[in-house]
DNA sequence: CTGAAAGCGCTAACAC
DNA sequence: GTGTTAGCGCTTTCAG
């Protein structure tokens, strides 16, 4: 490993004089500052970042904590993530509890200890235990809790937004696949959908789950959404919402017209699947770079006031949403107006 | 932060006193042991590992480069990484490329400064390029250079299975819709399509591409794949296939009835999209681990020799592959042992 | 069995 | 403008 004093010696100079001339290049007179670069490429110096960080009481590295990094919004939280900390100059650790609280809790206190803040998205367990997280500088991604900065899709709006559409189609009962108990957005979407109901009182809202949030969970979910007497069923994210589709067609029904199917997300797995997922969109790789930003900002001043950021969120219509068998003519639809899909033979 | 000073302090023992009891119980009294553990639990200790890294020439840490983390197969890859460093108590920086290479290139250069060993997986950008990684302890995924360790499945063997697969159904004109010149697996793959095709003279394989790996490569690909003729067409990867096998529907086309469409990878989009993919299956997670045991071991010993490990595959059949329309009777599909199908019309 | 002390690579006072 | 030096948190001789 070649060190500061190589470069010191190779140019001539002492090991101050190295520090200053990369870190400050004003303040060393011109010819040592080029004598010093000189060295330090031909030897192929890079400063040891632990050393500079334990000097600085930094690690210039941000930890993030994500229940499955295989679910596709989550990576793409974590390539927002990625862009912004690389544009900054910090490291990205990178831990996937698999959907454990428990690995969740371990990982994190591993995080803590080696990171100048932890960007925790999604997070199962219940982290209100300082103890863990202690005063070390935290982001929340989806979740917000007390004064910490937080970051989330508006999926308030986006809830909304997909009842009211069903509802316009014609639907009057309307299943809700739930997902972990412990999700703050699962809450407020919860929330959302009986303020909804409460507004129209013709609709019936069956609130379903827990269910795992996985494509696994969705086929679980199937048979008690078709027992529930729903025309229509809204899935905690894209990959249950595929998974409760595949799994209702597998029993022999049909996606939309014997069940209409909406997700969250809107993740890339919305157009591969047949019918296409009508699902709520966000632009999912801001929030991972706005989360960064405040992280690095709390990192900065750890004593800003924590904010709740909302990032927008919409419906895009799909063919995995129609009206209801029952209905032969269509409700109105504002302006982009599907064009009424004839029921063909399978 | 709470520092091996305070823990000391709290015991009422020397800071080397509390490193040893932590690193090496059996070195301290039994009595000054508990003493210290108590002490360090109730402050909540974790030792600074940057400064033990420092102190032992090691940061503990390794590099993980993807060339795209949305990829099922990477993020699969990511996770058994994860788990076998978390059972070592290394930590994972993650870096995403996004599929380019001279990212890649700054990425591992800044992923070498911070960890004692980098894991390349699917490297697009030529790293013959010592000077980058130096001395520098890696391993790579899907690539072999020289004799640094690698891991990769055996889809030369995966690639034999699935052609020979779609020739029993009596497929003779084939397309190979290939990923990006850089790859690795590509070039293995049409090295053994090349053989397979070889040994059987009336088949004909056109290789098409380079493609994206991604939807949207095989989006591309559908319509040269359609008009070179061939009646099956193999993908570079899971991604493309679908992205292939949606694009032909989408032009009016069936699947598998007008064009059998294989994969590579058996990610779970397989079982996901319309009808089900056919595809070439590795136990991907195990990838990840092997590799970082490798990595490891690289690390402990940096003169052990270099060696390929190649992880089985097989194909897995599904819905997206049958016999070409022209063929009235399909191929028997129970014994390996393909009957000479009858010629079919071109 | 335990403490004192050196030193990992680096930065930031503080001299000169 | 540049060198000297202390010290970040930790492990590891070396004494006792």
């Amino acid at each position: 490993m070649v060190t500061i004093k190589d470069v010191a010696g190779a140019a001539g100079v002492s090991i101050a004089t190295v520090s200053r001339a990369l870190a400050d290049p004003d303040r060393v007179a011109a010819a040592t500052r080029d004598r010093v670069l000189a060295a330090a490429d031909a030897l192929g110096y890079t400063p040891n970042r632990a050393a500079r960080g334990l000097r600085a009481g930094r690690t210039n590295a941000i930890g993030l904590l994500v229940p499955d990094l295989t679910n596709p919004y989550f990576a793409v939280v974590a390539r927002g993530v990625s862009q912004r900390a690389r544009s900054h100059g910090v490291a990205v650790f990178v831990a996937d509890s698999e959907e454990d609280p428990a690995a969740e809790v371990d990982l994190l206190r591993g995080l803590v200890g080696q990171t100048d803040g932890v960007l925790l998205c999604s997070p199962r367990a219940l982290i209100r235990d300082t103890d863990v997280l202690g005063a070390h500088p935290a982001v929340f991604v989806n979740h917000a809790l007390d004064a910490a900065p937080s970051v989330a899709l508006d999926d308030v709006a986006g809830a909304v937004a997909a009842l009211e559409h069903l509802r316009s189609l014609g639907h009057r009962s309307i299943a809700y696949v739930a997902g972990p108990t412990t999700s703050w957005s699962d809450a407020r979407r919860r929330d959302a959908l009986q303020a909804v109901a409460e507004r129209h009182p013709e609709l019936e809202i069956h609130v379903l789950g827990p269910y795992p949030p996985t494509v696994e969970g969705g086929s679980a979910a199937a048979g008690v959404v078709i027992a529930s007497g729903a025309t229509a069923a809204l899935a905690f994210n894209d990959t249950v919402a595929v998974g409760l589709m595949r799994r209702v067609i597998a029993l022999g029904l049909r996606v939309p017209h014997d069940l209409s199917v909406a997700g969250f997300d809107d993740t890339y797995l919305t157009t591969l699947v047949t019918p296409a997922l009508t699902s709520v969109h966000g632009d999912v790789t801001e929030v991972g770079r706005r989360a960064t930003d405040l992280l690095l900002d709390r990192i900065e001043r750890p004593d800003a006031p924590g904010e709740l950021v909302l990032l927008p969120s919409w419906l895009v219509q799909r063919d995995s949403t129609a009206p209801p068998l029952s209905r032969l003519v269509p409700a109105p639809t504002t302006s982009p107006a599907p064009a009424e899909p004839t029921p063909g033979a399978p």
